[in-house]
Order: structure tokens, then sequence, then C-alpha cells
DNA sequence: GGATCACTTTGACAATTGTCAGCCCTGCGT
DNA sequence: ACGCAGGGCTGACAATTGTCAAAGTGATCC
């Protein structure tokens, strides 16, 4: 493979750069095929060939405008009623919410990158919205980034654990990574107390409290809210949290209507930041969808967690409308 | 316009939106426009004005990465060979010198805004091919970024006075700009002098000397090179001139085949950016291409003035040939 | 009301683009 | 030499996309 001769057009151009030739003419030359093909003095099925190569390889990059998604009106009243640095709505038409949440995934993950800068500590939360994220961004170089996961990990059925949320962020960011190595939860708030001195958990937390920037998710306080099937919540928990005035989740904590973290019996047992160093940061991403996160996004709005949404135009107005 | 009632697939998606949805699902879903008709309830001749709307509006990016360019076997040899930080081959193949200008400008004006950050200066050059960078740029915003005109003005038959260039490149930069409002050349040294003391004219000046970044291409000391048609020098100057060794013309300037200045009569008769002023900063991007400017780019490339390259496979090899 | 205007939408047709089986090289093993 | 394998190229056909003139639709002004 490696040296092996290839032909390719033998006499014409350098050989391996005839693809990018033929992309080049198509895309910003805007040439078509046939053309290409005269140029090329090859058959126009051989451009075919070569432009699907340029596709494949990824030579040519596709994107809609985030101007578009940041600029348009739902997104302005957004950002002007909840005093947010930026929204991204995106349109969520006609589709199911399973549907609309990867585009909203999506949407973040394109978005993403253009919201880091070299030197950036990002902390990245858990759940299955975050993990579409992380699955979603496209493979860039990022320079001098840093992912930080920020709660301990959990059995969660479904694979998006607080630990592959943030591997894969870093992964596809090019990011260096520190992961928690510590349970989410513990049974015992004892041991928990002693894994956080410990001295690779005490310096992994301590690296949350630098993190400048941080993505997460707002969960829900219903019964089959992720947060319980993943163990990180009983049903009885949840019940205790709900009666004293839960609206939300948000990077395991519960808040309330204004989100303020509701203290608990939970507190005492979890490993991971706490919501106070979410305060304050540069970019705080919430991406959430669904009409049953409406009021977790509220929450977690109205505790100043949030100064960057993105979320669909449906939910958007749902949010608009709640608040009005 | 403003409040005229648009209808626009009435009862469907919020309206002026639904060009985004279908250009949503036709770039990022991957559907055909036959699936979009059905699902947006239109019919499929609908989807292709809306997709041309998209376009039109520019919500639709299209670009070739710029790795490739960076990447490929020239650009590492250059880039090792003439020690820069990076260079951009662009292919050539097969197309006359004005087109490859063409496409080394606009392959330029591609990487440009990848090459800018918040903060900073840019200064402009002028020529033929600068003015086709600023050109081909696309409009983007590019925050806090400045552009200053490195030289005077002047009475060019072409059309790209330095004070176009630069002009037109902050216009598409979306940057301010700082025009230098003297004359490149006064037949006067005495006049230029007192001019260069006039207190606007020395705060353009001194602005200069803020720039971090600069874009310029390099000239031939051929008959017909600009420099002559554009009045900067006259034929003599220009025969004075090689007669003591200058290979190439940089900002107006004449330089021997080490890049050094060649002092001379005309010094005192400009008005713009002295060379010592392009040593040294973070980005000095040299666009050119062609036969005739080989030697030129190696005399500037000798003189340290260059960290980035833009310019055709071609013209590429031969800067390494003629440098082996 | 109805004529007009500016606009969007549409169906039928034209052009462009994608697919695929088979050909044609080249290199390699027998 | 010969046959085989594999990658690249091609022509004919299929699918998708673009064009354009005509028709529809609400708003606005007699």
């Amino acid at each position: 493979m490696a040296n092996a001769t290839r032909r390719r057009n033998v006499g014409q151009i350098s050989g391996e750069s005839i693809v990018i030739e033929a992309a080049w003419m198509y895309y910003n030359d805007g040439l078509n095929q046939s053309e290409i093909s005269q140029k090329l003095k090859v058959s126009r099925a051989t451009v075919v060939n070569y432009l699907q190569e340029a596709r494949a390889r990824g030579y040519i990059r596709i994107s809609l405008a985030p101007e578009v998604f940041t600029g348009h009106q739902l997104a302005q009243d957004l950002r002007e009623k909840f005093g947010l640095k930026a929204a991204f709505v995106l349109p969520g038409g006609n589709c199911s919410e399973e549907e609309r949440l990867m585009r909203v995934a999506r949407g973040a993950a394109d978005w993403l990158p253009s919201l880091l800068n070299p030197g950036d500590r990002l902390g990245v939360a858990w759940g299955r919205t975050v993990y579409e994220v992380a699955e979603a961004v496209e493979q860039v170089k990022m320079d001098d980034v840093t992912v930080s996961q920020l709660v301990g990990s959990m059995a969660t059925p479904y694979g998006f654990t607080a630990e592959i949320c943030s591997a894969h962020m870093a992964q596809n960011l090019g990011a260096k990574c520190i992961n928690l190595h510590a349970p989410a939860v513990l049974s015992d708030p004892v041991l928990a107390a002693k894994l956080r001195q410990e001295p690779i958990i005490r310096a992994q937390l301590d690296a949350l409290s630098h993190c400048n920037k941080a993505i997460f998710a707002a969960g829900s306080c219903d019964p089959d809210s992720h947060i319980v099937s993943s163990h990180v919540a009983s049903d009885k928990d949840l019940d205790w949290y709900v009666k004293q005035g839960a609206t939300g989740v948000l990077c395991g904590r519960f808040i309330d209507a204004q989100g303020q973290p509701i203290p608990g019996e939970l507190d005492d047992h979890m490993i991971g930041i706490t919501l106070d160093k979410l305060l304050g940061l540069d970019v705080g991403l919430l991406v959430s969808d669904g009409a049953s996160k409406v009021a977790p996004m509220l929450a977690a709005i109205a505790g100043g967690y949030v100064t960057h949404v993105v979320t669909s135009n449906e939910t958007a107005q749902m949010l608009l409308d709640a608040a009005s």
C-alpha cells in the first residue's frame, strides 16, 4: 500500500493532488463535472470519483453559518430575556423528540469549537445530551484545551457515563483530558469523604475549580429521569428532593426553581463539582431540548449557571412563554 | 418589507426559518430534495428555491480543508527549507498565469482569516496580487482587527492602489482601517520629509510600527513591473537599482538577493513603511506566484520578512529548485 | 368589489450528478 | 510467459437537481 505504484492519470498533474485539483475546480471555480473532465482529460465518471474521494477524506467542509442560529429572532429574545451572552436556536420542525435532540446536540457540537480558545479548561458534565454532543463534535485540533470530567462515574445502563462523555469530547476536540477516577455516588458518606481526600482525587477535584468554561444539560425530576435510571438517586431520593422543591438537576445536584442547590443527603455521597463552582464562568453552555426540560432549564438559568444556550425552536418558544 | 406579511407556507414552521430548516435537512441530515419536500409538504421545486436562497444568503459555507494546502509535500518542503511557520500551496494545474494568480489570491483570502486573532493589526501592502486577495476575502466579522495601509497611494493605472487594497481588505474583514493619506512617492524629498512630519501622517506612520502582522507580495524588477507602470519608480530608477543588485521589490522598496534594502535616492521620496519594521512580525504573509516572482520571493524570504507563504504548486517547485 | 402588484409556489422539462458492471492497465507469483 | 489480483478508469443508464413559464395568493389601492 505504502509504496505501491499508483498511476492516477500518468503524465498529468503530480498525481495524488489531482483529487484536490478537481475539488478546487468544482467548489471554488464553480466548474461542473463535464468541464472538469475536459480540463483534466479524464472521463466525467472519474471526476465523480475524485470528488467523492475528496469528500470522503474530509477535504470538503460544508457547514451552516452559525450566525443564522444565534442571530434570528428567538435566539435574540432568549438572549435578552435571560441575560445570556448568546443563544443558538435550531430548527426542530416536525421532528420527533429524539430527532430534535440529535439536532440540538449536533448544533452544539458545531458551535462549541468557536466558543473555545487556547488555554481554556472545559468542564464536561454527563447525560444523554452531553454524550451526543461529544459524539457529534467534528475532529478538530484545538491547541491547548483541557477537558475535565465534572462529576464522577456512574452505572448508567446506556453507555453515557461521565467518563465517556468527557473522554470522547476530549478525543474529538484534540484536547487533553482529566478524568475523575471515582464513582459519582458512594453508599457511605464517610467513604466518600475519605475518597475526596485521596491525593489523586483531590488533585482532580482541584482541577475542576480552574475550569473557565463548562458544558452541561438540564436534567428533569421526572421519575423516568436519567438521574434515577443511572442510580445516582433512588426513587425515594427523588421524591424527597421534589418535595423540597427540586425543579431540575444540574451536574447531579438538585436545584429549585430559582436555581439554588437543595441541600440534602446526597451531597455527602457524591463526588463531583459543586454548583457554586459553576457560577461566574466565561461560558456556561446549557444544551437541552424538550418540553420536560423547560422547567429545569429555567431553573438553571435562574441560578446564574448559564451564559450560552443551545436548544430547538420549539423549546426556545416554550422557555419564552413560560417566563413571560 | 419590515412588517409586510410573508406567507411562506402558512401554518407550518415559523415561516422565515423554513429556509434554514430545508438547508439543515439537506446539508446536515443528508436528505435529498424529494424527501425534504415531503416532510415540508411543499413541491420539490420549492425546496430548490429554499436551498438557493440559503446559499445566496450565505447560510451555507463550503470550503476546502486548509490542512490540504498546508499539509502536503511541497508545503512541508517549503516550510523546512526556508524556515517558515507555514506554507499554503495551491494546485495550479494547467492554468494560465492569470488563472493561477487568481487561485493563489483566493487561497490566501481563504487562509487569512484563520491567521488573524482579535487585537491584531494587519499591515496591507499593495499591488495586483494583494488587491485580488482583498477582493477575494469572504465577508466575515473579525472582532477587533485593524488594517493599516503600509505605503502611500500611487497613480497606478489599474485601480489597485494601496488605499484601495487596504480599504477593501478592511471592508471584507469587518475590520477598522487606518489609511495613509499621502502619496507613496513625492518628487521632492524635502516635501516628503515635511509631509512625514505632519501630525496626521506622522500618527499614521506611527501606527504602522504597531502592526504585528502583514500581507504583501514580492514585486519583480522587470521593466514591465508594476513598480514602474505605477510611477513609483522610473525606468531610470529601476535600471540604477538593478545595477546595485536589486532582485525584488517589497512594499515599494528595492531589495537585493539577500533581502537587504538597497539604499538609494527613492528612499527620501517615499512615504510608507520601512523594511526594518517588517522584521520580526508574528505573521509576514507573502502571496505571490509565477516564474518572474521566484527570485523576488527568494529575496524576501532571505531577508527574513516572511513567515508564511501562499503560492502555487508550480512556483513552489521553482522556489525549491532554485534554492537547492 | 375588483384590479393590481409583488411575491411564492408549482409542474414539466433540461441539465447535472451518481451508480455500476466491465475494461484496462500494472505488478506479482508460478 | 502466463494467469491472476487489484486498483483506476470508463460508458451507459439511473437518480437527483436546476430552470422557467405559468398559476396561485394575499395585501393594497382605487
